[in-house]
DNA sequence: TTGAAAGCGGTACCAG
DNA sequence: CTGGTACCGCTTTCAA
């Protein structure tokens, strides 16, 4: 019962028949092995061109115990970062002839289910690019000889991770506000789950205390817009002289929710309150925006992310690994200068 | 030189060992097979989860020719569209035991190379999800009989496809805004590409020069913010007795950098002149934006979208199909009303 | 109700 | 430089 509209594909046997020679010439022949006569590779691969052949990704998994296969963990299409993240990840990885299974995409933790489809399908190694996923999923992967590497999260047990210096991106944020007169700030953090936000917010509470000036109110933004729009309405609500001088968000996607309450109620950004965010997101750096940020340095973390999944591939004794790569400040026009 | 790091794996072959019966019990007691006694399958079912037995997918693709794998081809990142379709699909596709390789994300055409990859991982299907992929791929997918779908594109040839009625849509937003009293509309379309922004064009110029209006101009969009915020700064730029009284834009994505450069240039909307979109993205329904938007059945247009794939990889026979949601209009507060 | 054995498409080791 | 062949893990007839 086979399917007629399927032409039988090209096989390695077939075309060792069709080449009158064996399986293990072809095999070799195509993969450029120096043993082989150029005259023979040529006429094998002119051979294999012809019958249309593509080799079987998974026949070959199942002999040599490598897929190319990694997974991927994306976090919430709500935060445009990760979108940024997939492209350029995908971008990268097809440079290195690897291919992404997608495990996970959106809010909420990955599920155990979800995790062992991972195992079944033999993948080399998994990228988790989602700030609040649980932890339970890089333990599995570990206890089955799956590398975990992380990017935009600090490190974990059972995983390399790739993260950009988020407290010395806060330190930076502090003194710009500083310098630019704030004595007062908001910090509007994700609430506990994020260890990204924590480093961020510390870097940035250290710095801009002991220039002088006072965190006088935290909200949660809970990594999204919205969150970032409630603070903002609350922040405007406030009575003038209670009201912070700026604006410190963990992520750009909640300051952009900040800034838009505020000019909502009627509050002018910079000159009434300024506002800062992280990440640098392109929707961020849009004129209607046009806020201050700390940039990640994206392409840079997500090749060194690739670099240490290839590596624990290549040889899985290696120990885990944690990379800090240096972001830098871009200053914009939602926060008030000196 | 087995990695010492990683624990063999148990096997079908490993589990009848130690169950003391055949591979192939194992294999049909673990999936069920009504033939082996309940005790039999009972017993076997204990020892693979003890053994933290995981079946390998892989070769069982290789032995029953389905891999449970589809290709995901994903739009651009610049239009959150495509960020909503990847959660949606993947959300979906979870509860139905598929998985999404990713062959391509971002913007310009897939390329050939990757097409070859979706080959060599004997893919069941593949989805495609981007407005402007060159028809290439689904070409050489239908050559290999690997079915084709394609979400929020108009069907072409060796492909089904799902998406809204986008010729609907434009002649509702067309009465809207002739209802508003609107008689003279600038279009800012997508540029050729596009099927979709075609088709949403045509219903849209149609109704509305039926009803008295006039289009005016036309601006290229090219799908993303800035293209918008181009046209809005040159509609801004116009004479005020030339000015159009509204705009349509084929997306959200388009309307909203419109919006943002009018109101850059002192326009306010919809006082001046009125805005709208078409896809109703979360980020175009914003308080600072609100956006008039026709909004395309997402849900729905996965769900329908999967199960085309479905019945093509059960039935490789199966013609191919075009199917045609409804979406409906989303009055906001960016078109003046009667 | 269960077992034996032949593949699926490649890889790689051992010969020649 | 090339051939023979066992095997990767699972499915699936065909027998018993």
């Amino acid at each position: 019962m086979d399917h007629p509209t399927r032409r039988a594909r090209a096989t390695i046997l077939t075309l060792s028949r069709s080449a009158g020679v064996s399986p293990s010439t072809v095999s070799r022949a195509l993969k450029g092995d120096p043993r082989i006569s150029k005259s023979m590779r040529a006429r094998i691969a002119e051979l294999a061109s012809d019958a249309g052949y593509m080799p079987n990704a998974l026949a070959r998994t199942l002999s040599s115990g490598r897929s190319g296969l990694l997974g991927l963990v994306l976090g919430p299409r709500s935060n445009p970062f990760y979108a940024m993240l997939l492209e350029e990840v995908v971008a990268q990885s097809a440079e290195r002839g690897l291919r992404f299974l997608i495990l996970h995409a959106g809010p909420g933790p990955i599920e155990d289910r979800t995790t062992e489809a991972l195992l079944q399908y033999q993948m080399d190694g998994c990228l988790i690019t989602s700030a609040d996923m649980s932890s339970r999923a890089a333990e599995i992967c570990a206890a089955n000889g799956v590398p975990v590497v992380m990017i935009n999260r600090v490190p974990r047990l059972h995983a390399s991770a790739v993260s950009c210096d988020n407290a010395e991106g806060g330190a930076r944020m502090a003194e710009h506000l500083l310098q630019g007169g704030h004595r007062r700030a908001a910090i509007i953090h994700t609430g506990g789950a994020s260890s990204n936000g924590i480093d961020r917010e510390r870097g940035f509470s250290e710095v801009f205390q002991a220039g002088g000036g006072a965190i006088t109110s935290r909200f949660d933004g809970r990594s999204v817009y919205e969150g970032g729009h409630a603070a903002g309405r609350d922040i405007a609500a406030m009575a003038p002289e209670m009201r912070p001088d700026c604006v410190f968000a963990v992520s750009d996607i909640i300051a952009m929710g900040t800034m838009d309450a505020l000019r909502e109620a009627g509050l002018a950004v910079p000159r009434d309150i300024s506002v800062s965010g992280f990440d640098s997101i392109p929707e961020a750096a849009r004129a209607a925006y046009d806020i201050t940020s700390f940039e990640q340095p994206l392409v840079a973390m997500v090749r060194r992310g690739l670099d240490l999944l290839a590596a624990r591939i290549l040889e899985p004794g290696l120990p885990d690994e944690a990379v800090t790569l240096r972001g830098h400040l871009i200053v914009r026009g939602s926060t008030r200068r000196g």
